[in-house]
DNA sequence: TGTTTCACG
DNA sequence: ACGTACGTGAAACAT
C-alpha cells in the first residue's frame, strides 16, 4: 500500500512575523557573526522541526507575499493601508528564511499581484482534488475559511511552537458558522488590521447572528427589506457596497495563476551539506547538534555469511594459515565463569568457519593453535574468551587486537560492553547480544544453528573490518602504548586472577549469619517498642513516617519521594530520640547481613572459591570495577563489618594472605602532575602529608603544633582537592561553616600555588580540547564542560580536575599488576595475585614466601612508573584477609 | 525499573 | 543566585 500523500502549506509571511515577535525579547542575543539578526530564523526553524515531525508531509510549500500591490489593492486602494512598517531586523531575515527553507528541502513561492493566502488556497484546492490531505500553518485566523474534511488549518497561538487545529467541526464549534461563511462574516464586520470596513456597528456577534438567519451576505440583502425597522437595518442598507466589497477582499482566491504542479512540491528532506553551512553561518549550535543524531541512521546492514563447518579439515587450514585470524567464542549466560560455550567461529576475513559442537575444543591441533603465541588473533573481549576457554581445558595466546579494549580507550563515554553497540557506532548494523538472544525470560539460543553461526561469523567480520580504523584512531590519540603495554596485558592478568578466585570459608559466614540474625531481631524488638508499632525498618518510607510523623522529629532533609533517612540525617537526630541510634545500629547490621554475610555465600562455587568478574572497560576514569560479587567493597571501616574478612582465607594450609597498598597515591599523583613544590617536598621528605597540610594552612611553624582536629580537617581538605573542591562540600564533610571552608581552600591554594595552577589549567585544557588525559594518555571526553547549565558545567569542571588524578593512579597500579605477575613467574614463586582494590593488591602465598614478598612487592609497585615524587607501599599479612591489614 | 541507602577506594 | 564533593555495585523497597 502506498503512503497517503499529505501536503504541508505554510503562510511564510505570517509565520515569520509570529516567529520574530515570539523571540523579540532575545533579539539582541540572536545575532550572527555578520551582525544579522537570527531570532525569527531560529524560531521558524524550531516550529518547522515540530511540524515536520508531527505531520510527516510528503509534499510541502511555503508561500510568501510578493509585494505591496495586489489585485486587492486595485479593488480597494486602502487595503492593508496604515500598517506599521516591517521592522528592519525582520526584513533582513526574510530572504534568509527562504534560503533556509530551501536547504531544508522545502519549496518557497511568491506570485506578483497575489498574497500568500491565495497561493495557499489555490494549492490546497488542487491537492484536495488530487486526493491529498492538506495541513496549513499560519498565524492568521482568516485562513480557516479554507478548512474542509481534507484540509486542516493550524493557527499559531502563543508564539510559534503551539498551534490551534481548525477542522470544519472546530470552526462550527468556535464560531457557530461553517468555514465558507467566514468570508460573509468578514464582509459584514470588516477587518481592522487589513484596514477594510464592514457594515457600521456590526461586529463578530451580530455578523454571526445574521449569517445564521440568512446564510450569507447575499441572503441578508435578498431579505433586508423584510426586516423590521431598526438601526441595524439602516446600517445594512447604507453600507451594502462596503459589505460586498469587504466580502470580496476577504475571499481567498483559490484559482490564482500559480505556476506550480503538485509534483514540484515533493518534500525531499534536508540538504545536509548546505544546511550545515547555513547553520554554521547563523551560529545555530543546537540545530547542528540535532543533525549529527540523524546522520547515524545510515548504518550498513550486514549480509548473511556462508559459514563452513569448523571440523578437522578446517582446523588444519586454520593452523596452517599464517595470516592473523579472528576468533569468536560465544558463551550463553550472564556470568562467563559458569556460562556454557554455545558456539565458536574463526575467520581470516575471507573464509568463515563455525561450529556449535564444543567437543571440537578437544582437538589437539585446535588447542595448539589457540595457545600458540605466534599465531596472531583478533577478538572482542580477551578476558572473557580466556575464561570461557579455560573451563574447556584450552589456553589462549597470541591476541593482538581486542576490539572491546580499543573501543573503551577511544571513548569511555558510550557503553561499549557489547560488540553490537561498538559496531553500530561505526555504522555497521550488527545486533547486540540482547537483540540477538532476547532478554529476560525470552532469552534463548536460536533453534536454527545456522542463524547462530551466521551471527558469530558476522561478529568476526565486524572485528576484522573495523580493526585497522580503530587502531589508527588509537595511534592518532597517542594511546597505542596504553593499549599494547597496559590494557591488553592486563586483560590476561585479570583473567588469571578471576580464574584463580579467592577461597571463602562458608562455615565462618554461616556462623556470622546466626549471630547477626539474633542481634537484628533484638534491635528490631526494641525499635518496635520505642515506636509503639511494628513496621518495616528497611523501608525508608515507613521509617520516615515513624520518625517524622509519629515521633515528630524535625525534618532535616527531603528526597524526591519523601523524608530522607540517611546516615547524616540520623546522626543529627541521635540525641532527640533513642530510636535513632537503634535504627542506625539496625541499618549497619542489616547491611552487613544482607549484602555480605548472606550475599557472598551465593557466589561461593563448588571449589570453595569466589570468582569475581572485573569490568575492565566500564569506569570513566580507568579504574576497574568488580561484580558478581563486588569484592572491592568488602567492609573494613567498622569492626562488625570487617569480621567478614575473616572468611577470606588462603586456599592451602600453611599459606597466608598478603596485601600491599600504595599510600596516598592520588595525592602523590597530584604532587607530580601539578608540579607544586611544597607538596612535592612533603612527599620527598616523607612527611605526614595531612599534618604537613595542616601546618601550612593553619600557619604553624612545625607539625608538632598540629592538633588531631587540625589534621582531620586538613585531611578532608586534601580529599576535597582531589575531588575538585567546593566550599559547600568541604563544609558539609567536616561540619564547619561554608565561610570557614572557603577560607581553608583559599589558604590551601596560597600554600600550594602549583595545585591552584593545575586546577585552572586542566579546566582550560578540557574546554579547549574537549577531554582530559592521564599520565598514560587515557582519555575522558567532557562534552558537558560547555554546558549552559550551571550545575552540569560545574560537575564537568570537577571531573576535569579529578579524572587525571584518579585515572593516573589507576594507570600506575595496572602497570604494577602486570609487572608483579611477570615477577612472580620469573622468580618461580607460588604466590597468587588474587584481588585488586584500586590502590592495593591482595595475594595468597606460602608462609615461606612472605619474607620475599615483603621486599619484592613494594619494589615492583613503587617502580611501576617514575614520578617526580616517590611512591610509597605498605604491606601486611596474616592467616585471613582480616589479619592482613 | 527507579529510588534510596550504604559498602569500598 | 544557582546546589555541590570523585569513582564504583548491590540490596531492599516502591511503583
Amino acid at each position: 500500500m502506498t503512503q497517503k500523500k499529505k501536503l504541508l502549506l505554510i503562510d511564510g509571511n505570517s509565520v515569520s512575523f509570529r516567529a520574530f515577535f515570539a523571540m523579540h525579547n532575545v533579539l539582541d542575543k540572536f545575532v550572527n557573526g555578520e551582525g544579522i539578526h537570527t531570532n525569527a530564523l531560529y524560531a521558524f526553524n524550531n516550529m518547522l522541526d515540530i511540524i515536520l515531525k508531527d505531520e510527516k508531509p510528503t509534499h510541502a510549500l511555503v508561500a510568501f507575499d510578493a509585494g505591496k500591490t495586489t489585485f486587492r489593492t486595485k479593488m480597494f486602494t486602502e487595503y492593508k493601508g496604515g500598517r506599521s512598517k516591517t521592522p528592519p531586523e525582520l526584513m533582513e531575515q526574510l530572504p534568509l528564511i527562504q534560503d533556509m527553507l530551501n536547504y531544508r528541502g522545502i519549496k518557497t513561492y511568491q506570485l506578483p499581484d497575489y498574497e500568500a493566502d491565495d497561493i495557499i488556497g489555490t494549492m490546497s484546492r488542487r491537492a484536495e482534488k488530487d486526493g491529498m490531505d492538506v495541513t496549513i500553518i499560519t498565524g492568521d485566523r482568516d485562513l480557516t475559511q479554507l478548512t474542509t474534511d481534507k484540509v486542516t488549518v493550524r493557527v499559531n497561538v502563543k508564539g510559534v511552537t503551539e498551534t490551534e487545529q481548525y477542522t470544519p467541526e472546530h470552526v462550527k464549534e468556535k464560531l457557530g458558522i461553517t468555514p465558507d461563511q467566514i468570508i460573509d462574516m468578514k464582509g459584514l464586520m470588516g477587518d481592522n488590521s487589513d484596514h477594510y470596513p464592514g457594515v457600521e456597528k456590526v461586529g463578530e456577534k451580530t455578523a454571526i447572528k445574521l449569517i445564521n438567519e440568512y446564510g450569507s451576505v447575499e441572503g441578508i440583502y435578498d431579505h433586508v427589506d423584510e426586516m423590521k425597522k431598526s438601526k441595524l437595518k439602516e446600517h445594512l442598507i447604507n453600507d451594502k457596497d462596503k459589505a460586498f466589497l469587504s466580502k470580496k477582499l476577504a475571499t481567498i482566491n483559490c484559482e490564482s495563476p500559480v505556476e506550480l504542479n503538485l509534483g514540484d512540491l515533493e518534500y525531499r528532506g534536508d540538504n545536509q551539506e548546505m544546511l550545515i553551512q547555513f547553520y554554521q553561518k547563523m551560529n545555530f549550535e543546537s540545530f547542528l547538534d540535532r543533525m549529527d543524531i540523524k546522520k547515524e541512521d545510515t548504518s550498513k546492514e550486514l549480509a548473511d555469511i556462508n559459514v563452513q563447518p569448523l571440523d578437522e579439515a578446517a582446523i588444519e587450514k586454520i593452523s596452517k594459515n599464517d595470516k592473523p585470524q579472528t576468533l569468536v567464542v560465544e558463551g550463553f549466560g550472564e556470568n562467563y565463569h559458569t556460562a556454557p560455550i554455545i558456539g565458536i567461529a574463526v575467520s581470516d576475513g575471507k573464509e568463515f568457519f563455525g561450529t556449535t559442537d564444543v567437543s571440537i575444543l578437544e582437538n589437539e591441533t585446535l588447542k595448539n593453535w589457540l595457545a600458540d603465541k605466534d599465531k596472531e588473533k583478533y577478538l572482542f573481549d580477551n578476558k572473557r574468551t580466556i575464561a570461557l576457554l579455560h573451563r574447556y581445558g584450552c589456553e589462549l595466546d597470541g591476541i593482538s587486537f581486542d576490539m572491546l579494549l580499543v573501543a573503551y580507550l577511544l571513548d569511555t563515554n558510550d557503553n561499549k560492553q557489547d560488540i553490537g553497540l561498538v559496531a553500530k557506532n561505526y555504522n555497521l548494523n550488527l545486533p547486540t547480544e540482547e537483540e540477538f538472544f532476547g532478554k529476560g525470560v525470552k532469552k534463548s539460543v536460536p533453534e536454527d544453528e545456522k542463524v547462530l553461526l551466521n551471527f558469530l561469523a558476522q561478529e568476526a567480520q565486524v572485528i576484522d573490518e573495523l580493526k585497522d580504523q580503530m587502531l589508527t584512531e588509537l595511534k592518532n590519540n597517542d594511546q597505542d602504548s596504553l593499549y599494547d603495554e597496559i590494557e591488553l596485558p592486563l586483560s590476561i592478568v585479570l583473567s588469571e586472577m578471576e580464574i584463580e578466585g579467592i577461597t571463602v570459608e562458608v562455615s565462618k559466614l554461616k556462623e556470622m549469619e546466626n549471630t547477626f540474625a539474633l542481634r537484628l531481631s533484638e534491635i528490631e524488638k526494641k525499635i518496635y517498642q520505642e515506636a509503639g508499632k511494628e513496621f518495616n525498618i528497611n523501608s525508608p518510607k515507613q521509617l520516615g513516617v515513624v520518625l517524622f510523623e509519629d515521633l515528630k522529629l524535625p525534618v532535616v532533609k527531603k528526597t524526591k519521594t519523601g523524608y530522607s533517612t540517611s546516615v547524616d540525617v540520623l546522626e543529627k537526630l541521635k540525641d532527640k530520640s533513642p530510636v535513632v541510634q537503634m535504627v542506625l545500629d539496625y541499618r549497619q547490621i542489616s547491611k552487613i547481613q544482607s549484602t555480605y554475610v548472606v550475599g557472598l555465600q551465593k557466589f561461593v562455587q563448588p571449589d570453595n572459591k569466589i570468582h569475581t568478574i572485573y569490568l575492565q572497560t566500564l569506569t570513566q576514569t580507568g579504574r576497574l570495577s568488580s561484580i558478581e560479587p563486588n569484592l572491592q567493597n568488602i567492609p573494613i571501616r567498622v569492626d562488625e563489618g570487617k569480621q567478614i574478612r575473616k572468611a577470606f582465607v588462603p586456599q592451602h594450609e600453611g599459606w597466608e594472605i598478603f596485601s600491599a597498598d600504595y599510600s596516598q597515591v592520588e595525592l602523590r599523583v597530584l604532587a607530580h602532575i601539578s608540579g607544586d613544590e611544597h607538596m612535592q617536598e612533603a612527599f620527598k621528605e616523607d612527611y605526614d602529608i595531612h599534618a604537613h597540610t595542616a601546618m601550612r594552612i593553619f600557619g604553624l611553624n612545625s607539625t608538632d603544633e598540629v592538633t588531631p582536629n587540625m589534621r582531620r580537617q586538613a585531611k578532608a581538605t586534601n580529599f576535597g582537592i582531589v575531588y575538585g573542591i567546593s566550599d559547600y562540600g568541604l563544609s558539609q564533610n567536616i561540619g564547619i561553616t561554608r565561610k570557614q571552608a572557603a577560607a581553608f581552600i583559599d589558604s590551601y591554594f596560597e600554600q600550594y600555588p602549583g595545585v591552584k595552577q593545575y586546577m585552572d589549567d586542566i579546566v582550560k585544557y578540557a574546554r579547549e580540547n574537549g577531554y582530559v588525559e592521564t599520565i598514560m594518555h587515557r582519555r575522558r571526553y567532557l562534552p558537558d564542560i560547555h554546558s549552559k547549565n550551571f550545575n552540569v558545567r560545574n560537575f564537568a569542571q570537577r571531573t576535569a580536575m579529578n579524572t587525571p588524578i584518579q585515572g593516573s593512579a589507576a594507570d600506575i597500579i595496572k602497570v604494577a599488576m602486570i609487572n608483579m605477575q611477570k615477577m612472580l613467574k620469573k622468580e618461580k614463586l607460588q604466590a597468587n595475585l588474587l584481588l585488586q582494590v584500586h590502590d592495593e593488591m591482595i595475594f595468597e602465598a606460602p608462609e615461606s614466601e612472605i619474607e620475599t614478598l615483603q621486599k619484592l612487592v613494594p619494589s615492583v609497585m613503587d617502580s611501576a612508573v617514575k614520578l617526580d615524587v616517590p611512591l610509597k607501599v605498605e604491606t601486611a599479612h596474616g592467616k585471613t584477609w582480616y589479619e592482613a591489614k
